[in-house]
DNA sequence: AAGTTACTTTATAATGATTCTAAACTATAA
DNA sequence: TTATAGTTTAGAATCATTATAAAGTAACTT
């Protein structure tokens, strides 16, 4: 296992030991190119398979958490019930089907906002999002 | 009561009659002259004492819900388990405030997307959504 | 104005995502 | 090894939302 080092020292530096669940869960998310969208228990079922094992919703959810908070993965606002994490943590955008639940990225450099309004007195921009919501060509708009 | 008659109108357009439980939350929705951003449970208060009187969350929710699918009141995506809904259904966006809940309207003429990205294939663009995330000037970012 | 009907409200149960808990387990350092 | 502190886990608790079904009410009929 090539990254095997590197993940244990993602863990690592999180403050977290590299348990064989963990390990499952950092090769998921972060031995990849591309970027990649989920829902917890998206990445359950994806984690189980893998190792071949139940591993606990709390276990997700608490690795999860530690990551983003680390600045690792980010919370993506969107609608709905579920929670969506990103592995880029750039500040970037996205296209999202709303009937599939499918995100796409948009590069920050490819998008970019001109006429900004003024901020509210007394506060200062953290950061913009923007989501450019898509449906199939073919279907009528809802 | 001046407006009674635009809020039956209203509900009676919805497919609603017009009972004193929807006309409170009319009356809180739609006599107003500046967009209302709100949650299920800031919109039960704010009516429970409007009427005096308790009124059950399945009420709400589905008054809300009929009037979302009516198009009277949209929901807005955002992090967070709870869901807002907002009155004002053109197309706009928003400056949030996350440490605070409070959100803010940005009229569409205000902000502009230059250079947008291409759309995924067999994809068409439902609609777009800028957040812009807003804090303290003087606090610290997180 | 009373009766009938269909729609409403309501309290409460059900559901689903997320968080909490405390007992059993394990990585790590001594 | 052993001790310790951090982990995993199943299941309970919580919170928002949705479903249910019984009691209440608007509105139509007469």
């Amino acid at each position: 296992m090539e990254h095997l080092k590197f993940n244990i020292e993602k863990l690592r530096a999180s403050g977290l030991r590299p348990t064989r669940q963990r390990l499952a869960i950092c090769k998921i998310l972060f031995n990849r190119k591309e970027t990649f969208h989920f829902t917890i228990d998206q990445l359950k079922k994806i984690a189980e398979k893998n190792i071949k094992k139940k591993i606990s919703l709390a276990t997700l959810y608490n690795t999860v958490h530690a990551f983003e908070k680390k600045g690792y993965l980010k919370e993506i606002s969107l609608k709905g019930n579920k929670t969506f994490f990103d592995t880029n943590t750039k500040n970037h955008h996205h296209f999202y089907d709303e009937e599939t639940s499918q995100l796409a990225d948009i590069k920050n450099e490819n998008i970019s906002i001109s006429n900004l309004p003024k901020i509210p007195n007394g506060k200062k921009i953290k950061e913009i999002e923007i989501t450019i919501k898509v449906a199939n060509n073919n279907q009528k708009q809802n």
